[in-house]
DNA sequence: TCTTGATATGTTATAATATAACCCTTTATC
DNA sequence: GATAAAGGGTTATATTATAACATATCAAGA
């Protein structure tokens, strides 16, 4: 887990090491990681990129567990809430949390070419936000940060 | 035109401005400033705030001018590739630009009390999606940044 | 344990957003 | 005027998301 960023890196693990924080998240926060909850979470870790609610569904149904579209929005909208996944406005999809922290406010980096996603922190307040948000008066309460681009590994395969 | 924010400022004048521009810009880039594309730029200058596609088609219908989706959606395509309007991720809607420079990336700050819509500047490759993608070697070439709040306003009438 | 209220899931139907594809018209250029 | 390029009209359909209601499961207290 943590700042895997665009590095080819060892995904065993990575799956393993997320339920088991998703399971101590949501035991602190009293509510229940329920079998769909948990199905769902570890499609996205498994899958590690951003995925559309409805191809959530197909891998449901591929793996024996046919369901309806509440069924996914609900999962994702639980995982969302609670920090364990996070929804990439630009591309109308959903993608493991992969920052340690908790109450954390991301910025995604999503590469045009391999649809790849990096997750970095971010500083709720500072930076550019902020400046605007203090210059129009302005009480920020969330965030959206996703830059569009090229990550290195596609640059470096077509320059 | 320019930096309105959410202080109530004086509308008049602001289309006729906005359109003045878009005629200026559109000139330069050798683009057709055509009825349609004028006329969903004057309803979105009009309305001064983030509109869905099908409330611009709502609009145009109730002006006389019924047409079916794909002629909202090219329009309004049109403007946000000419940096005459904006698309905002959150809302999945759009908005006309209120800043005055070409070639910019802005930043918005969307009340979620009132939805009035702020833009800011942003300075490309600052701050920390700058840094992010630095870090990370990422090649930024768009950017998302929405801040959702509260606005002066809507804090002033109900703190 | 039995009731009971709260939370979660199953299901149907539909809303909201967006685009593909085709044909015709208008515009710019030769 | 012929021709190519760009834009608009239209139909149909794809994609994304939610409302509403019935049923099931869970957590506690009586
Ligand atoms: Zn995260
Ligand atoms: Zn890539
Ligand atoms: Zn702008
Ligand atoms: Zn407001």
């Amino acid at each position: 887990m943590g700042e895997a960023g665009f590095a080819t890196h060892d995904h065993s693990g990575c799956i393993e090491a997320g339920l088991a924080r998703a399971g101590r998240i949501c035991t602190a926060a009293g509510v229940r990681l329920t079998p769909i909850r948990r199905r769902v979470l570890e499609i996205l870790l498994a899958e590690h990129r951003a995925m559309g609610a409805y191809e959530v569904l197909d891998r449901l149904a591929r793996e024996g567990h046919p369901a309806q579209p509440p069924v996914a929005y609900r999962a994702l909208d639980f995982l969302v809430r609670h920090g364990l996944a996070h929804r990439i406005e630009r591309l109308n999809a959903f993608i493991a949390c992969s920052h340690s922290g908790r109450d954390h406010a991301p910025v995604f980096l999503i590469c045009r070419a391999c649809g790849a996603v990096a997750e970095a922190g971010w500083q709720p307040g500072g930076g550019q936000i902020g400046a605007a948000a203090r210059a129009h008066g302005f009480r920020v309460e969330a965030v959206v940060a996703e830059a569009l681009g090229t990550c290195p590994n596609c640059r470096a395969a077509a320059p």
